[in-house]
DNA sequence: CGGCAAATTGAAGTATTTCAACGTCGGTGG
DNA sequence: CCACCGACGTTGAAATACTTCAATTTGCCG
């Protein structure tokens, strides 16, 4: 099978567009740790996430980087449109990636909506997801928010690039994707403060730390209290998780929060 | 002035559509702290703030609303889109509304393109927001995180319905236009915390508290090497705020960011 | 095995949370 | 008009959590 028809987000579009895809695409593979993306004017391009988990930073002042979001199987990465959005994009881990210039991309979004609404799409998505940070972010006590970025990581990634792996009896293993320094940046706390989060969390018997960056996860439930999510918001999302079919890469959604009472006026 | 005109993000939109769009909108004043939207099935519309602010809440499971962010003149809200996007509007200050319904505006995006890329830039500019938030929440230290609000909101809002006003020597009066708790809460910690830390940067003679939703910010440079962002990256975007012309609404991008050096490969 | 990077642990100093109390402002009803 | 109330902001003090610096361990690779 082509590459691009292994996009399951590209299903919906039509066969012309895809082989004009196809005509264009790039597949490439990045080793762990090599830079994929890289805000510049030379060489613009946008691509998708085939196999692997991506790090995406930015830039700061003072040529640090500092991890704003993971990508995996099916998210869409660059700049389709002008603006200083700079960031970086680096392999997680190993990684396969379907790329496209970004010129020629641009031009075929305008002669098939189904792209355009993909691209608007996982633009959607990433501001979702972006949102679901910020409140994970505003947990007063670390090891909350640790809680809550694994939680994240298990929903999230769900039968993606062995990330998680489901367990006989409800428990999960988790293959933490970013070493302690950057998790510590990610979570806005030190290297050594995320090391004890993690040991606490073992202590309290939630999870267990299997190698460094491997977690299990003993009880879903128990973790998202402790991340101050008690029951009802993520537990249906994460039900799905513990027991059996999974979603695809774009229905992914908000971990963090519940379905909403309705009210509203507008 | 018709209201659709009025809204200078709308300039580029064709004179036809822009009749179009008149004809459907409705303009709707709401009083400080008023619901403007609730996630709901009924009544789905989307809106563009004339004057005033915004607050963008998210329902957390337990009822509890969490702020991820503020909206001013020229700002979009609404789902354009389906999706759980579940959050709430309501109105930090009096303000004014443009208002459509969903249905009938999204035929009017078929039909313009430059409607629907405003629709995008803006969502695209949400989301670089939002992780500008990131950012500023991975300060591990509340006096950071708050020098850090001080300024995005100086940045982002100058300007805007008196959000922040400009004085002679520098200095610069800002209206926080939510209270302490929501402000906590946006930030990541207590009440009390948020207290001890104004009245922090107040001693350190960073700032002044006029009153308690009015601060003067006497140096933006020692207020940003405060929130951990050390002179070249924001001070280019401020300096235009302690000087002279403005930027309009949709410009004012990523005020704690800098812009990179390049070296990609792609 | 040596050397390096990443992870962990300890201990002291600081910052934040928590609980409790108090002050201030604006509105409401007597 | 004034007393009272509630929402909000501030302050204090003790308990807790986090940062910082330093030292040690672990795992990996040549």
């Amino acid at each position: 099978m082509s590459a691009v028809k292994e996009l399951s987000v590209l299903k919906n579009v039509p066969n012309d567009i895809l082989g004009d895809l196809e005509k264009m695409s790039r597949l490439r593979s990045y080793n762990k740790n090599q830079r994929i993306y890289s805000p510049g004017r030379e060489k613009e391009c946008v691509g998708f996430v085939l196999q692997g988990v991506l790090r995406m930073q930015k830039l700061l002042y003072d040529g640090r980087e500092h991890i704003i979001g993971l990508l995996a199987e099916g998210d869409m990465f660059g700049q389709v449109f002008d603006g200083p959005r700079t960031f970086t994009i680096e392999a997680a881990t190993n990684a396969k990636i379907l790329e496209f210039k970004r010129e020629p991309f641009k031009e075929l979004l305008l002669r098939s909506p189904e792209l355009e609404q993909i691209v608007f799409m996982n633009v959607l998505n990433e501001l979702d997801r972006a949102r679901d940070w910020m409140i994970l972010l505003a947990n007063p006590r670390i090891r909350g928010r640790l809680a809550g970025f694994l939680l994240i990581l298990a929903s999230r990634f769900a039968n993606i690039d062995h990330v998680v792996r489901k367990r006989r009896e409800g428990s999960l293993d988790v293959q933490i994707p970013i070493n302690r320094l950057d998790l510590a940046h990610l979570l806005g706390t030190r290297r050594e403060t995320i090391s004890r989060a993690f040991h606490a969390l073992a202590d309290n018997g939630h999870i267990s730390i299997t190698r460094s960056d491997l977690i299990r996860i003993h009880d879903i439930e128990v973790l998202a209290e402790e991340a101050g999510i008690e029951e009802s918001g993520i537990s249906l999302s994460l039900k799905d998780l513990t027991m059996t079919g999974q979603k695809s890469g774009l229905s992914g959604r908000s971990a963090l929060l519940a379905t909403p009472g309705s009210r509203g006026r507008c």
